[in-house]
DNA sequence: CAAAGCGGTGGT
DNA sequence: ACCACCGC
């Protein structure tokens, strides 16, 4: 239960896990949300307070201008003048994410509708588990009712490769059929491809699901597309900004030669140092030389084992349904000198906190219809100088703001050792750096006992209110606590898996397959290993032994070789893309190397545990104090009136300079002077006057609670919920005004109206029963369009196809028109062949293309590409009607060679009667 | 001074 | 239950 589902390892590479990703988030729901900025440089920033405010995201225009996270407003408005710098909203004193957190949740509607095995990951991520929908498509495209066409593909890249179609090809060819005996290695070879193929379908239908997330949304998202979580999600940041790569099986290996060990999710801290450094390692590819029980006697069985796996491209956690987060809470920092000093002061942000997290647990409960049972109270207090944080878990009885607060200063006070200064009843005795309230453990409401009175009632109202998506999210959720995760039960039975699995190896490295010799080795090792490994080795505990046993066999040829292996150069050019842009100059390697410390002792530096204990009550005691004189505090704290009045007293008491001998004469004071400034805010007008606090900081506050005054937030949050007109262009073809950054996707549209009625009625049909009813779609209408198109097209080179390049190409044209006009007149002055400005000679047909139309052109050329390509695939079926026809793929068009080929004709069945010649792609796949 | 404010997981 | 860590 409490462990993760994962999936069994026989399915390694079955599914298609895809890894979405909002490009600069924040950045695009402030576009949405105030056009006038759409297009421009744009900073997200929080706390403009201290001149600037902190950057927490960063659009692609202003990474253009060297604008960074990390960076402060005014940094940033340094590298770029013309910087738009919207602020995350205030309330409460603290930052508010609501507004982004409704706009994913409007992206991930989105993505709901495509599959429910959505895995949200957090407010801008999402897993998806789409194997189920790929091989729908490859059943669809088996039957000729589906096409893959290059637009399908646009914007979406391979590692490894320079292009898709590239890609493509490299499928396409790769190696004969049967070739000779039926050796195991090809074998595998050919599930890896069947598994890339799937890949390559996996990618027609994430373009469809970011246009629909862009359609509906009009947010922008990138996505990796891979085998499994793990790697889509790396995957995912190699071509950013609105697009989508693949990372198929083959490249792995190559891939982890560059690629920093840190890189990989889960890796990215302090255990990705402790691996480095035990390991003495630092890419991905050295880590495949470990033994599994070294790995796992350093790191943990778990992490052992995960690693090993991992160093084989395998992570088998399931993508698992989940749309709402486990828990709901905020939490703020008061650093330096903003450290709560005063009673008053901790309950009003207690408060604060209290409020915000009561209000999204009402909201949740509306949405949701459920109550969080558990309330967490986490803070930190300064204590002898060191900061120790705490985390204390009570029950939550009402979503009563009040209440809230009341318990959570009623933990805090229950925990803490020392809580009031000598002689003082408000005066803290350990100034608080941070807290946080989160409220967990849902439960569903109807059924739970214990359900408060109010929440039942609210429930049934909220129920009433919006009776939709329940049924699959509770169906999920068996599902999900049930043996067996989705994937695995759909996963088709892959052909003869155990069988190669078992596959001795060889370290000798049979040279037979033609591969080139350098990289080839280090493929074959990994494919080696792959096949090393033994049928779950999931890492349970004891099969580690068997495990560990065929892992060393077979590593022992390469501990031989020892971790020789440099990495090349070569792929660096995955790692940092254009998105190395914001990261820290300093990147991976660099921090890697610097570690000079102890190689050996893993131990973090001892912890001023004693020193802290002291401050804090033992459990026992603790446990006492609640039955006892507890209840009295309690008392106190629910009755308000019993407890000092907020702010003032504590303000007045501070004034009085007592508890100032044993702190820090003056801070002590100033702070909670300034803290308590936002009592403004309850009307009470007047603190004691603020202090001439000349402090910088308590200035801020000050501006801070006045920015939290209702109107601010009210207001924005207003402006949110409708759309503002945007600057438009008119389009050349329906000469409707369209919004400026929509223009292209518009074209786009255009683009795809252009394509075949039919398609477009898969299109739609695949949307709607693919969710509502798992019809297989057959039957539907076979009948016109596509097929006839296709088969009217006949030859080779369908004519369809080709019309649909020449849509491309015109629907490019407007583009480059536009840009070769500009061409002309900037370049007019020059020399003919000269490079006008802002333009690059494009490498492929060698006209000039304006530099921020390139990628598109660099789409068209490679979309020719793939329909060439696709042209030209053919499939040889030995005997289909055998129950393990030997795929074969080939080539027909060029380079076919020796390759037989085998024209699929009328005597096959299935598919439509009229078309047989071409079967792209489809034609890979037995029936699934 | 001070990234801030999230959310999640695994170990104990 | 609490902590430490991870990552966006």
């Amino acid at each position: 239960m409490s462990t993760k589902t994962t999936i069994n390892i026989k399915n390694k590479f079955d599914r298609v896990v895809v890894l979405v990703d909002m490009d600069c988030f924040y950045c695009q729901v402030e576009e949405k949300l105030n056009p006038a900025i759409r297009g421009k440089p744009i900073a997200v920033v929080q706390y403009n307070p201290w001149q600037g405010g902190g950057i927490i995201a960063v659009n692609y225009p202003a990474r253009a201008e060297g604008v960074t996270r990390h960076m402060r407003g005014d940094e940033a408005k340094q590298h770029c003048p013309e910087i738009e710098l919207p602020q995350v909203p205030q309330v409460r004193g603290k930052a508010d994410l609501t507004r982004y957190r409704e706009a994913g949740k409007e992206v991930a509607d989105v993505l709901k509708s495509f599959t429910p095995l959505l895995e949200r990951a957090s407010i801008d991520e999402a897993y998806l588990d789409i194997t189920e929908r790929v091989l729908t498509r490859i059943h669809e495209m088996n039957e000729g009712k589906f096409q893959l066409r290059p637009e399908k593909l646009a914007n979406t890249f391979a590692v490894g490769y320079e292009n898709i179609g590239e890609f493509i090809t490299k499928l396409s060819n790769t190696f004969d059929p049967a070739g000779g005996t039926a050796e195991s290695n090809s074998q595998e070879r050919l599930e890896y491809k069947k598994s890339d193929i799937k890949l390559l379908v996996g990618a027609s239908i994430v373009n469809e699901i970011r246009a629909a997330v862009k359609e509906r949304t009009g947010f922008e998202c990138s996505a990796g597309i891979a085998h499994n979580k793990i790697l889509a999600k790396l995957t995912a940041g190699f071509h950013k900004p609105n697009k989508q790569t693949i990372l198929p099986i083959n490249s792995i290996p190559k891939l982890y030669e560059t690629l920093p060990l840190k890189k990989v999710k889960g890796l990215g801290g302090k255990l990705g140092d402790q691996v480095c450094e035990v390991l003495k390692i630092k890419f991905m590819s050295e880590l495949v030389q470990f033994p599994e029980s070294v790995l796992q006697q350093h790191f943990e069985q778990r992490m052992g084992s995960w690693m090993y796996l991992m160093a084989r491209g395998i992570d088998l956690e399931a993508v698992t349904a989940k749309f709402h987060s486990k828990s709901i809470g905020c939490c703020k920092r008061f650093p330096g000198k903003n450290a709560i000093t005063g009673l008053a002061t901790l309950h009003h942000w207690l408060n604060e906190l209290a409020s915000e997290v009561t209000e999204r647990l009402e909201k949740d409960l509306d949405e949701n219809n459920r109550t969080a049972k558990q309330l967490t109270v986490s803070y930190s207090q300064q204590i002898d100088n060191v900061d120790v944080s705490s985390t204390r878990s009570i029950a939550l009885v009402a979503y009563d703001a009040e209440r809230i607060a009341a318990d959570a200063l009623d933990a805090i006070k229950r925990n803490t050792e020392r809580f009031f200064a000598s002689n003082s009843t408000t005066a803290l005795h350990n100034p608080i750096k941070f807290l946080g309230i989160s409220a967990g453990k849902f439960e569903p409401n109807g059924a739970g006992k214990g359900g408060g009175i109010k929440q039942m009632f609210q429930s049934y109202s909220s129920k009433a209110a919006n009776a939709d998506e329940q049924p699959r999210e509770t169906e999920r959720r068996k599902s999900v606590s049930g043996e067996t995760p989705d994937v695995v039960t759909e996963l088709p039975k892959g052909a003869g898996t155990s069988k190669e699995e078992q596959q001795p190896i060889e370290k000798g490295n049979d040279a037979s397959n033609g591969e080139p010799s350098k990289p080839k080795g280090l493929i074959q090792h990994f494919l080696q290993r792959q096949s090393a490994l033994a049928p779950g080795s999931t890492g349970k505990s004891e099969e580690t032994g068997s495990e560990a046993k065929t892992a060393s066999a077979s590593s022992s040829s390469e501990e031989v070789n020892q971790p020789e292996s440099k990495p090349k150069k070569g792929i660096a050019q995955f790692l940092q893309p254009k998105s190395a842009i914001n990261k820290e100059s300093s990147l991976g390697s660099g921090d890697l190397s610097k570690s000079p410390s102890t190689v050996e002792s893993i131990e973090p530096a001892a912890k001023p545990k004693k020193v802290i204990e002291q401050f804090l009550k033992p459990k026992s005691e603790v446990q006492k104090e609640t039955d006892t004189e507890n209840e009295q505090e309690k008392e106190e704290n629910t009755n308000d009136e019993v407890e000092p009045a907020p702010y003032l007293d504590d303000t007045v008491e501070l004034a009085v300079p007592e508890q100032e001998e044993n702190q820090t004469p003056e801070s002590g004071m100033e702070r909670d002077v300034q803290i308590s400034a936002p009592a403004t805010i309850h009307e009470s007008e007047d603190p004691p006057e603020e202090k001439p606090s000349t402090s910088k900081a308590s200035f801020v506050e000050r501006s801070n609670a006045r920015a939290d005054a209702k109107p601010d937030y009210k207001e924005t949050y207003a402006e949110y919920s409708f759309q503002v007109p945007e600057p438009t262009l008119e389009c050349p073809q329906c000469k409707k005004p369209i919004p400026e950054h929509e223009f292209q996707s518009h074209q786009d549209f255009h683009f795809a109206l252009s394509l075949s009625q039919q398609q477009r009625d898969e299109f739609r049909n695949d949307l709607k029963t693919k969710m509502t009813s798992k019809s297989p779609l057959p039957a539907k209408r076979p009948s016109k369009a596509v097929v006839s198109a296709g088969s009217s097209s006949g030859g080779n080179s369908a004519p369809s196809a080709n019309l649909s390049i020449a849509r491309f190409l015109s629907k490019v044209s407007p583009e480059s028109v536009r840009s070769s006009s500009a061409e002309v007149v900037t370049g007019s002055n020059s020399k003919a062949d000269e490079v006008p400005e802002n333009h690059t000679k494009c490498s492929d047909c060698g006209k000039f293309i304006p530099l921020d139309s390139l990628d598109q052109h660099n789409d068209y050329h490679v979309a020719k590409r793939l329909q060439q390509e696709l042209n030209r695939l053919e499939v040889v079926v030995p005997s289909q009607s055998t129950s393990k026809p030997a795929l074969v793929v080939v080539a027909s068009g060029a380079s076919s060679s020796t390759k037989r080929k085998r024209p699929a004709n009328s005597s096959d069945k299935v598919t439509s009667p009229v078309k047989q010649k071409l079967k792209p792609l489809s034609s890979y796949f037995t029936k699934l």
